[in-house]
DNA sequence: AATACGACCTGCTGGC
DNA sequence: TGCCAGCAGGTCGTAT
């Protein structure tokens, strides 16, 4: 669920809360959330323990906490993972995963249905975490650089929705930021890479930027309680949404039903007379 | 190298 | 009421 402006809401709100904070307990109740923590849950339960967060970053739809001792917390929040900033003494959530205490007592919560999501323990490699090495900058970073990402995607032969999902080719683009780029862009999901020419494929890129812009300006997009802030606040962009969820419904620019069909096995929506 | 596909989960909805 | 298929904001490992 969460994509780049969901995740950077999350960091945010998340940053602010706890950087220069003290992590005093960890508390793991799942191990699927640690599973990518080679040396097992107790082991990511002791080495956090006494941790200060010296800061936090992100890069696509993964984010992670700096600590003191140079390595990172990396939180990938999957299909339906949330972080939530507990100040209080809340009742447990059904889907509480993990649990952070830090030494003023507030607390950092792991909430996440699915199990999609994790937390992981890794030294850093460079300005990111080394198990995000293999994801291509976002297209907020100084290292994005479009005019290599278009050239890119011409030399591709997979459909251009496939290309947009590939967190190695460009990273933060999910399935619907993925849809509302290529309806801004007026092409079909279906295309490929290589049919499309130099300028297309920059125009496809600016208009990514500019979804995921709006979209973070308002806090990203909501469907339901899978989705909220590290205060627990909803997005609003669902209500600018063009063609995501929208099957049957009428084109916006053109009135023309909205249309959903399957790309590699995710769902795409587009409008079959605007987009070509 | 690039591409394709199943696996990993939980829960909700709609049809019969 | 029950049961089952289909669907959901993602990524990774393995096989071609
Ligand atoms: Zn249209």
């Amino acid at each position: 669920m969460p994509e780049l402006p969901e995740v950077e809401t999350v960091r945010r709100g998340v940053d602010a809360a706890f950087r220069g904070g003290r992590i005093s307990a960890v508390e793991v109740y799942n191990p699927r959330t640690v599973r990518r923590h080679a040396t097992g849950v107790a082991d990511f339960q002791r080495s956090l323990a006494g941790l200060e967060v010296t800061g936090s970053g992100r890069r696509g739809k993964f984010m992670w906490l700096g600590l003191d001792d140079g390595r990172a917390l990396v939180c990938h929040l999957g299909m339906s993972g949330q972080l939530h900033v507990v100040t209080d003494g809340r009742e447990a959530h059904k889907h509480l995963r993990g649990r952070m205490r830090f030494s003023d007592d507030r607390e950092l919560w792991f909430i996440d249905q699915r199990t999609f999501g994790y937390w992981d323990l890794v030294d850093m490699d460079g300005a990111v975490p080394a198990t995000v090495a293999h994801i291509a900058p976002d297209v907020f970073e100084t290292a994005f650089d479009p005019g290599l990402s278009a050239d890119r995607l011409l030399r591709r032969r997979i459909e251009v929705k496939k290309a947009l999902l590939d967190q190695t080719w460009i990273s933060g683009v999910g399935n619907i930021y993925a849809d509302e780029a290529l309806w801004r862009s007026r092409l079909r999901g279906r295309r490929t890479g290589d049919s499309l020419t130099r300028r297309k494929a920059l125009e496809l890129l600016g208009h990514v930027g500019d979804v995921l812009t709006e979209s973070l300006a308002v806090g990203g997009t909501s469907f339901d309680e899978l989705y909220v802030d590290a205060r627990g606040e909803a997005g609003y962009f669902a209500r600018e949404l063009a063609v995501y969820g929208r099957a049957g419904q009428p084109c916006k620019r053109c009135a023309t039903p909205i249309v959903r069909e399957v790309i590699g096995d995710r769902s795409a929506h587009y409008c079959p007379k605007c987009q070509r």
